[in-house]
DNA sequence: GTCTATACAAAGATAGAC
DNA sequence: GTCTATCTTTGTATAGAC
């Protein structure tokens, strides 16, 4: 395999150019990150950059499609047929919040900087707009199934469920994430099973006891 | 009052200022705008940005004392004793999509970024944190009011509820931004009272009739 | 296809006049 | 306190060698 070099080489080069555009992208922000360090974070230059991508711009639009796979992956995981979904939430949550695991901290850093830039640039917005549609469609879908098969009735259109879970999510992560202790795991585990129905609201308090809750601001 | 003048022209100079940078840094984000670009828009120039604010990072932190206020007022508005929160979660909701009411459009764009700055500076963490630490507060106080003044029992603590009500607004308004049509604020405000378990998960369907519902995403 | 070197533009920041 | 002018650094983008 002496011969790989040439014809592989590229498609790596594209590789680690993306894999060093999300860390970086994430951590620091589109517009605070130069295409060089991007270079030679992912040990390449910038000419190597512009010749494979144009430039930046077209560097965060190949990440986009990269990370829309891992995305859908990360969060649409089958939801298996057990009564409770709960657990399948939980996943869903440390999948989002998880400090470094599978890069679950940077994970929303870089969904939301996605979601500016959908938000900012008409050219982004119907890419970022889709994406969302998509994530919300899967989830939906997933929880359709999962109440057909397990005879439940789900009080929102596949949807409208979807839109919930995971604007819930996110907020909630958003929150999480300059806080962890305002937001735990089992406050918006519960919370989802709420809003869908699969339990009373007041009923079956959080999984983990709900001991005291004196509240956690932060007063430094 | 002729002498007005150079005791005032001071503090209209940082409101202008103030101004301008959350009118640009919200459009197009802290790091692509420009000092220069600030200090145009409040028609005056570089050298007194520097001297009041010393950079557009202080800028940000006088940015982020206003902003605070403005935000409280936005969102807590007092949830008044009606039997049904509904029309409060309606405002509220109203408040975070509004176009371009009062500045509606950016508020939502702003505080993401402001969230950015926290997420990624570590000093600007900790008042990120205690911002929206405030705002869950006065969010769960004002429905903890409103649940003892009206007998109702909610299924959390004041500070849970806020932290929950307010991620579900997030959320959803993120999605909003990009597609309004697939997060109505019928869904929403159904979403919210049933979360504080204010009417049976199943039960009363949002406020405008749940018509045909067919997927609305967008398929370009 | 990738690197080195560099042209060119823009941004951050400051000194000194008013 | 504010403006004009400018210095320095940094970033984008390209040309040409390998």
């Amino acid at each position: 395999m002496a011969r790989r070099t040439q014809e592989q080489r590229k498609t790596e080069t594209r590789t680690r150019l993306i894999d060093a555009a999300a860390e970086l992208f994430a951590r620091k922000g589109f517009h605070a990150v130069s295409a060089e360090a991007v270079a030679d974070a992912a040990d390449r230059t910038t000419g190597a950059l512009y010749s494979h991508f144009g430039g930046k711009e077209g560097l965060l639009l190949a990440l986009l499609e990269v990370w829309k796979q891992r995305t859908v992956e990360r969060l649409t995981a089958e939801i298996h047929q057990l009564p409770d979904p709960a657990p399948h939430f939980a996943a869903m949550w440390e999948a989002i919040t998880a400090p470094a695991e599978d890069r679950g901290e940077a994970w929303l850093l870089l969904e939301i900087e996605l979601w500016q830039h959908g938000a900012r640039d008409p050219v982004f917005g119907p890419l970022i707009a889709r994406r969302f549609a998509e994530i919300r469609g899967q989830l939906g879908e997933g929880l359709a199934d999962w109440a057909e098969a397990t005879g439940t009735e789900l009080p929102y259109a596949p949807d409208e469920a979807g839109a919930l879970v995971l604007g819930a999510l996110l907020g909630c992560a958003l929150q999480h994430r300059l806080d962890p202790d305002a937001v735990p795991e089992e406050l918006v585990v519960h919370a989802l099973s709420t809003l869908l129905g699969l339990r009373t609201p007041g009923g079956s308090p959080p999984a983990s006891p709900r001991t005291e809750q004196t509240p956690k601001e932060a007063r430094p």
